[in-house]
DNA sequence: TTAATGACCTCCG
DNA sequence: TCGGAGGCCATTA
C-alpha cells in the first residue's frame, strides 16, 4: 500500500505514532492535522481499529477535547488507559487528565502533513 | 445501495 | 456561562 492508499484511519494511527510520551492530543486536533477538521468521530473510529494496527498505536495518548478518557472502555479493562497515562508521568483524576493544556500536544504544530504521507 | 453507527466537535439559544 | 441539538464522514450490516 503506498502512501495514496492510506485510509483515513492510517493516517490516524500514523499521526498518532508520533506523540512523543508523556503528551497527549484530542481527535479534533488530529482530524483537524490530516485536513477535515469535522471529521473527529473517524478519528474516534479510527482508534477502535488501533487495536490491530501495527506497529503499535498509542491510543491511551489520545483523549478528547476536554481532556476526558472517553475511550477507555475500548482497552482491555478499564484501568489500561488511565494506567498507561500514569506511567508517562501523566495525573488522571476522574477519567480526567488533570493540566490537559500544559501536556498538550498539537499534531499541526509539530507535524508536516507532507513529510508524513506525501514524502 | 441504503441505513445505521460512532473513543467527537461546534454552533446556537 | 451552560446545555442541547446538529453535523461530519468512513465503515459495516
Amino acid at each position: 500500500m503506498d502512501e495514496k492508499s492510506l485510509s483515513f484511519y492510517e493516517k490516524v494511527f500514523e499521526t498518532a505514532r508520533h506523540i512523543p510520551r508523556g503528551r497527549v492530543t484530542s481527535y479534533g486536533a488530529i482530524a483537524r492535522f490530516l485536513g477535515s477538521g469535522r471529521s473527529a468521530r473517524l478519528v474516534g473510529y479510527a482508534m477502535n481499529l488501533s487495536h490491530m494496527a501495527f506497529p503499535p498505536v498509542p491510543a491511551h495518548r489520545v483523549v478528547n477535547r476536554n481532556g476526558m478518557l472517553t475511550g477507555r472502555m475500548h482497552f482491555e479493562t478499564p484501568e489500561t488507559m488511565q494506567r498507561c497515562l500514569e506511567a508517562e508521568g501523566l495525573t488522571v483524576r476522574q477519567h480526567q487528565l488533570l493540566h490537559f493544556k500544559e501536556h498538550f500536544w498539537d499534531p499541526s504544530a509539530h507535524l508536516n502533513y507532507s513529510d508524513l504521507f506525501e514524502q
